[in-house]
DNA sequence: AACGTTGAAATAGTTC
DNA sequence: GAACTATTTCAACGTT
C-alpha cells in the first residue's frame, strides 16, 4: 500500500469511488423526476402546480404540528399561554 | 488603460470593491443582528423563541390565498382541502 | 372516476405518488453521502478536500484548465499575482 | 406598559422590530449585490470568476496555500497529479 | 440560445 | 464538535 504525506490512497480511492457511485444514482433519479414530469405535462396536467402540490404534503407530512408549536411559542413569548420546562412539559410550582 | 487577455482591470478592480464595500456593510448588519440578540437574551428573552417568532411574521407576510388559484383545486383533488359547490363556495350538507 | 374541473383525479393522484417514491430514494442516496463522508472523516481524510476532489474529477479537464487560467487572468488584473509575458511566463526586470 | 407573566410585551416587540429592520436592510444589499453583478455581466467579465476572486481575497493566504496543497496530495493519491519527490519537485526517470 | 427566474442542493457560519 | 440555520451555488424552466 502507498502513503501520501500519511494517507491511504487506497482508502482514499474507495471512498471516491462509492462517492461517485451514489453521484451516479441520483443523477438517474433526477432523470426519473424529469420523466414523470414530461408525462404529466403530456397528460395535461400542469407541473408548477404538481411541484406545489409535492411541497405541501411535504410541509403537511413534516410539520403538520408545527404551525401550531410556532403559534403557541408565539403566545407563550408574550405570555398569553403558560410556559413550559425543558422537557415540553407544563411547569407548575408546586406550593 | 492596461487589457489582460481583454479585459480592463480598471473596470475589474471598481466591481471587486463595490462587492467588497457591500460586503463590509453586510457584515457590519450581522453585527447588529448579533448585537440585539444579546441585549434581548440579557433582558430575559430567549432568542430561539425570538427566532421563531420572526420566522412566523415573515410567513404570515408571504401567505397567499391558495382558494383561488389551481393550487386549490389540486389539492381538493387530492382530498388535502374540502370540496367547493358551483359557486366557489364551501360545500356543506345543513342537517 | 371523479373529475374537479376536468382532471383526473386518479391520474394526478399516481403522478403525485410516484414523485415522492423517486423523492424518497433520494433521500435515502442523501444519507448513504453523509455515512461515506462520516467513515472517511473518522478515518482521518478532510471532508473538504474530497468534495473539492470529487468536483475536479467530474468537470472535464479543459473546464478546469479554462476556469483556472480566468481566474488568474483577473487575479493578475488586480495585482494579486505577477504579470506574465507574450510566452506566458513570469516576466522580471534585469537590472 | 403591560406586562404577561413578567415579561415585557413593549421590549419584546422593540427587538422585533429592530430585527426586522436590519433584515430589510441586509435584503436592500443582497439586491445591490446582484445589480453589480449584472452589470459586470453586461460588461463582459465572468461572474462565477469575480466570487472566486473575491473569495481568495477574502481568504488569508495560508488557508489557501494549505488548502491547495493537501488537494495536490489527495490527486497525487488518485494518480490525478505525477508524484513529487522529497523535496517537493517533479519526480522524473531519466532513460 | 442567452437571459433572468425559480427551486433545490451544497456549503459556510453560528450556537450551544 | 455537532446540530441547526443562513447563505451561496447550481441546475432546470420558461421567456424573449
Amino acid at each position: 500500500m502507498t502513503f501520501y504525506g500519511g494517507l491511504s490512497a487506497e482508502h482514499l480511492k474507495q471512498f471516491i469511488e462509492r462517492l461517485e457511485r451514489i453521484e451516479e444514482e441520483k443523477s438517474g433519479l433526477a432523470d426519473d423526476t424529469k420523466m414523470v414530469f414530461a408525462e404529466a405535462k403530456s397528460g395535461g396536467f400542469d407541473t408548477k402546480t404538481i411541484k406545489e402540490v409535492l411541497k405541501h404534503r411535504k410541509l403537511d407530512k413534516n410539520t403538520i404540528d408545527e404551525q401550531e408549536h410556532l403559534l403557541g411559542a408565539y403566545k407563550r413569548a408574550l405570555g398569553m399561554l403558560p410556559e413550559l420546562d425543558k422537557e415540553g412539559q407544563l411547569w407548575k410550582t408546586l406550593s
